[in-house]
Order: structure tokens, then sequence, then C-alpha cells
DNA sequence: CGACGTCATTGATCTGGATCAACGCAAGGG
DNA sequence: CCCTTGCGTTGATCCAGATCAATGACGTCG
């Protein structure tokens, strides 16, 4: 059994599994497994049939969707703590995106018929659930009005500043994935995010620093 | 007590309360009470406390969300059978956007007190939000990748196209929504949806009917 | 009935960001 | 060690859609 421990130690904090209850989440873990994987490996694709929940617990997920013609685009990023798409293993219904992993990964996979069973024995679990898609619901919202309200810039400085509150603290902040990714994500191309980098570093609002991470002197400043 | 029996049977009908059961439904709806309002009222500001789960059981009602110095949009619009913002509900936490009545409105009012006891009480009404919320959530998703794919007028077309579903038959639609509204939902300007319309028309994929109703020949046709 | 305010449409112009095109630079791979 | 191959950056140009401006079509109210 490959260290169970380190898997819920990442994830009792998630306040998603605190929410719902020690004895649901032994429940959803005992039947679960982790698994480690490369960048660029795809955990599922879209039409598929939502057979585990995946909780990211090292690196990122992209999760992309693709429009025939018109290219494709990442709707949303996940983190450690994070689950990605309870929304289909819920309805049962194909995944209507592709998660890929934008960085080398550790994933829980959780079996779909275990979450689902335990979700109509657990109140807890079902509200936690509830909870849960209703945070996301509001994640999306925000989103689509980033994109019909704010700049390119504006975005950009929002994303890096939501960073820097998850990793608390030292205004350093790592951006893991690949910049097209994060390009896709704020609905822009890589060219225009190149820029809106460098607009905001000739703004002093950001900093490159020793390696490739970027270093935000002031975290208030940035939030337009 | 004000016609209970039309709210009910046009509710009875939702997948939403179907799911629920009817014995949860019956402990809603009886301390609820339906209200008629005017274009143009706003049934909760952004900040509010959510003290009501709302019902459309007739007109529309849109979302607004506001960003200091950089206007309105509409996030969603909801109609006939759609409950608004469930989301806050659950989570007990201020609405993050406005909602108003963009036609005349019947809602039903449901305390936001009485959703969330009867939720603890009643695990089909609790499975019935999840699955409701996850229905939410994709939609978003789709709005996003709407927005970041596809150009203005396509947006359109897919609008009016699901319109056609839902009063499903004739290919007569009514957007009885303001074109501001419909503008702020598709993310453009009033301008760019006229001209989006005009297109449309002027490429044979929609008619102007006798009084201001859109007339779809073939909805096949519309979807790009 | 006429004056006015609101909203849709149409036309002219402007611009943020997309697209097209090099180029630099690290990481494999022979 | 050199030659790919794939990203990220930078520069030049283009275009979908925003903005600005004017006109028309209704309702509503004095």
């Amino acid at each position: 059994m490959p260290q169970p421990s380190r898997a819920t130690a990442l994830i009792e904090r998630s306040p998603f599994f605190q929410a719902a209850g020690p004895a649901a989440m032994a429940d959803l873990l005992r039947p679960s497994f982790t698994q480690i994987l490369p960048r660029g490996a795809v955990l599922f694709e879209e039409g598929d049939d939502p057979d585990f929940l995946h909780v990211v617990l090292e690196g990122r997920v992209g999760l992309q969707a693709s429009v025939p013609d018109r290219g494709k685009t990442m709707v949303e990023l996940f983190g450690p703590g994070e689950l990605c798409l309870a929304a289909a293993v819920v309805l049962r219904l194909p995944y209507l995106a592709t998660a890929v992993a934008l960085t080398e990964i550790r994933v829980l996979m959780i079996p779909g018929e275990v979450f689902r069973d335990t979700i109509s024995r657990s109140r807890e679990l079902c509200q936690a659930t509830t909870e849960l898609l209703a945070r996301h619901w509001r994640l999306m919202v925000d989103q689509v009005v980033d994109l019909k309200l704010r700049s390119a810039e504006d975005r950009l400085a929002r994303f890096i500043a939501r960073r820097v509150d998850e990793e608390s603290g030292t205004g350093v902040v790592d951006l893991p994935e690949p910049r097209t990714a994060i390009a896709a994500r704020l609905g822009m191309t890589p060219e225009t995010l190149s820029r809106a980098f460098a607009e905001l570093e000739r703004k002093g609002k950001l900093r490159r620093g020793p390696d490739g991470a970027t270093v935000v002197p002031d975290r208030a400043a940035l939030i337009p």
C-alpha cells in the first residue's frame, strides 16, 4: 500500500474532507489509491465515463475543453487539495472536458462508485459536496466576470494575486505550469501573456526572481 | 393563500423538484409564497444575505455582476422552472451578484432557513441540490468556453438555438428580455448584438416574425 | 397631442488583443 | 558536441468588436 499516510496528511486540511467528517473520509480512502503521473499525462478525456474522482495531491492539473475548428482552452486549473470534476462523477455523465497533468503530479484516485455510494450513506459528505460545488460555481462566475469585464493585464494580475494568498506569506510565487496553459486559462494567447508579464514588471508590480520564480513586492498594489 | 396550485403545477415538472421527492417538496412549499414583480425589480443585491431561495415561475431573471469602473455584465439568465442562486443559499454567504427582473415575473420565495433545514433532513433534496449545482457548474463551463473560443455571431446563434429546444417544436422563439440584457449575457455590446442579428438574418438562419418574434427556419443550420 | 426618455438600429472610427513571423535558448538525442 | 525540437519572448501587422455619434421607433406622461 503506497504511503496512505502522506495522502491523508495533505487532504485532511482541505475544507471538503473536513466537512465530510472522519467516518466518510475513511470510507472514501480505504478503496482508493494514489498515482504519480508525468507532465503531459491525460487523467481522462472528453466523453469518457467518470470512473474516478481525482484529488490533486501535488502538482497542477488543467481542465481543457475543445471546440472543433476553434482550438482548445483551459477552463480551470486545479492545485494540491482540490478535487477535479466532482460534477461529472455526481451526475454519472460523461466528462465534457479533458484533464491534463501540467506538471508531474500525485493524484488520489477515488473510485466513482465508492464516492456515489458513500454520498448516499453519509449526510455530511453529501452536504460537503453540495458546498464544494457551490464554491466551484462561484469560481466560474468570477472567471466569466473577468473575461467579460477585465483586460488581459488585469486578469493576469489577479491570477498571480490569488497564488500569493495560497502560498500565503512570502511574496514569491511559483507558476509551475507552462505559460501556454496559463494563457489559455486566462483567455489570451501566449504572446499577449508574455506582454502582460513584461508590462507588470515595467510597472514594478512584479519582479523576476533568481530562478524562474515570480516575486510580488506588494500584493495590494497588484490587484487593480 | 395565493394560487398554490399554479405554482406547484409549474415546478412539479422541473427535474430538481422531481428528484427532491414529494415529501421534501411539500415541506419546502408550505412556508413559501409567490410574488409578482414588475420588470426592473431587484430580487436581491450583491452583498445581501440570502434570506430566500428564488424559483422563477414566469418571466426572466438576470444575474448581474459588477466591477468598479468597468461596468456590469449579465452572468446568467434564469427562466421558468429554474432556481437562482442555490449557491449563496447553501453556503450562507452573501450574494456576489444582483438579481434583476428582466420582464414581469412571478417568483416562488422559499425561506433560506427552511431550505437549509429541509436539506439536512431529506437525503433526496440534498442529492437533488448537488446535482442541480453540478449542472449549473457545467453551464458556466459552457459559457467560459463560448467566451474564449467563439465569435459574437456564433455565441448569439447558440443562444437562440438553446431557446428553440426549450420551447421545443415551432421554430418561433421569443426573447422577452431587453437586448441590452442579452448582449451583456453574451459578453458583447448592444451594437455588436444588433449586427450579429442582422448578419444571421442576412444568411437566412433567422427571420423576423410578425410582432417582434424571432423565427428559426432550421435549427440545425443555426448551430455552427 | 406633443415633448421627452428609453432602447434598438445603423454608420464611422478606433483599439486591444490576435495573428503572423523571427529569434533566442535551454533540453534531449544522435 | 552539434543538431534538432519545443517554449517563451519580441516585433510588425491585422481585425473583430468596442466606442463614439446620429437616427428612428415606441411608450408614457404632462
